[in-house]
DNA sequence: TGCATGTGTTCAGGTATACTGAACCCGCGG
DNA sequence: CCGCGGGTTCAGTATACCTGAACACATGCA
């Protein structure tokens, strides 16, 4: 683990919309380094494009690292497949539907559709991060992590309770996990918004590993009575993504993990892993 | 320059549209250095969340860098300001307009309208890099560097000819930039592309510096008759730009500097530097 | 099945590299 | 005019990184 990398990526975490601008002072402080050495860091990190000087020796993020999400999303077929069933999920339900990966332990939310239905949800947002544990498609993320990563993950950002449905302790989220694991979606049940509910599910890459969840996000008292429906609506979209993006649901019931194109769009079956 | 970040950063710069995807031993032959420096700076990169390793033990571009991206674009005010006034010009126009940035020495397209009447440039592209001295955004940014850095980029990257047109002896350039300088925006006669001409003028921030450059991108046959007007066009409306962004024109006539908010929409005057 | 080749990965030691802390500018406000 | 707070520079030292070879692992071919 190259340490002097590790602190330029710490230093370009520093910057957020709240605070974009930062000094060479300011730095050293939230790092907990000297000042020259922080000076070394912002320098060289503005002259490889990653950072910018304004005018009076402070410092913001660069545009390249706009090329490189651009590049990252050119590259990345999860987007360009994930879009327009995610236009299809707002167009027929109405609802605001999030697509979400997995960043150090915490969801990243990556697209966002609202709906004409919906309400406005301000905790969500492209770009923005939110702890995994109290959203549908946290859960899903986090289910399909080896255990031990959950573990850890748990250990430092701890399971902050939004609303009396939050799950705190280790032992529940064990045991929701299990279940997400089993059934192939999850539900976040006013888990981080009184009156907010919705349903994830995972979209897996051609190796079969899980790499986005998707998720359609519904007031309380419209989810209960269509929970069924928005069920199979959800992982039935996740289940297009994945098989747009070279993945095809194992047949085990034919055995030998022969690949076959499984058009089931029942009510999703239980998926090995 | 810390050379670890160095490096770090040019491993990030190798990840293109064309090659998402690079392992070590080709990370470690692009850059001349050993597999097990390259193995460090990938594993280092891929822990810090700028890369994430694909199951087979190759390397992509991480979700951070689009997290990075996104609170970029959501603090700097370039965008927000530019693009409501970018689709105008489009309405009325029909024609493709342009926002670019300068970065390390080439022209990096932020944002890109498309008109109806527009063909289709397939040159640029948001994300998309091209050299400076060729294009009518390119010029303008050039301009309003010192001559030691343009002369640096010059040696650098030469001055490769697309068109006959294209500006290619270093003197040629010094006298295109002076005069861009002076009129206050830039011209781009068929010189990436022949048959296509653009006008482009200066984005200034609150400070004065020109950080961002606007452009009108028109077929020849259309430009030439309509050039005065398509000038004060671009020009005015990247003064707007400037003005949401806490620019106000230096009004010299009244001396001393003092900032006075001058609406004059006539063509360009000339602007102090 | 076995081998050969190409991966990604690990490790120990020498050396170049990055960190330290104090001194230096420079602009701003009192 | 001076003091303060920022960004910047610099020499010496300790340390963190680079090297190169060996390892583990997958893949393809015979």
């Amino acid at each position: 683990m190259l340490q002097t990398v590790q602190k330029a990526a710490q230093v370009l975490r520093l910057f957020t919309p709240q605070q974009p601008e930062w000094g060479v002072t300011e730095v050293a402080a939230a790092l907990e380094i000297p000042k020259s050495g922080a000076h070394a860091l912002l320098r060289t990190l503005a002259a490889e494009g990653l950072l910018q000087r304004t005018g009076n020796g402070r410092y913001r993020l660069g545009w390249t690292l706009f090329e490189l999400s651009q590049t990252l999303l050119d590259s990345s077929s999860l987007l360009r497949a994930a879009r327009p069933i995610m236009e299809r999920l707002v167009a027929g339900w109405g609802e605001t539907t999030h697509l979400a990966v997995l960043v150090d332990g915490q969801v990243l939310y990556v697209e966002k559709l609202q709906g004409d239905r919906a309400l406005e949800i301000v905790l969500s947002g492209v770009g923005k991060r939110l702890p995994a544990h109290c959203s549908g498609v946290g859960k899903v993320l986090l289910a399909h992590q080896p255990w031990e990563n959950v573990l850890r993950i748990v250990e430092t950002t701890g399971l902050i309770s939004f609303t009396p449905n939050t799950i705190t302790t280790v032992e529940q989220l064990r045991e929701e996990l299990e279940r997400v694991r089993q059934q192939g979606f999850a539900y976040d049940q006013e888990e981080v918004m009184v009156g907010l509910c919705c349903a994830a599910a995972p979209i897996r890459d051609e190796s079969g590993q899980v790499i986005a969840a998707m998720s359609l996000s519904v007031p309380a008292y419209r989810f209960y009575p269509n929970r069924q429906r928005l069920t199979t609506a959800i992982v039935d979209a996740a289940r297009r993504v994945s098989e747009e993006l070279g993945y095809y649901q194992e047949d085990w019931a034919w055995g030998n993990g022969k690949r076959s194109k499984s058009r089931s769009s029942g009510l999703a079956t239980s998926v090995l892993t």
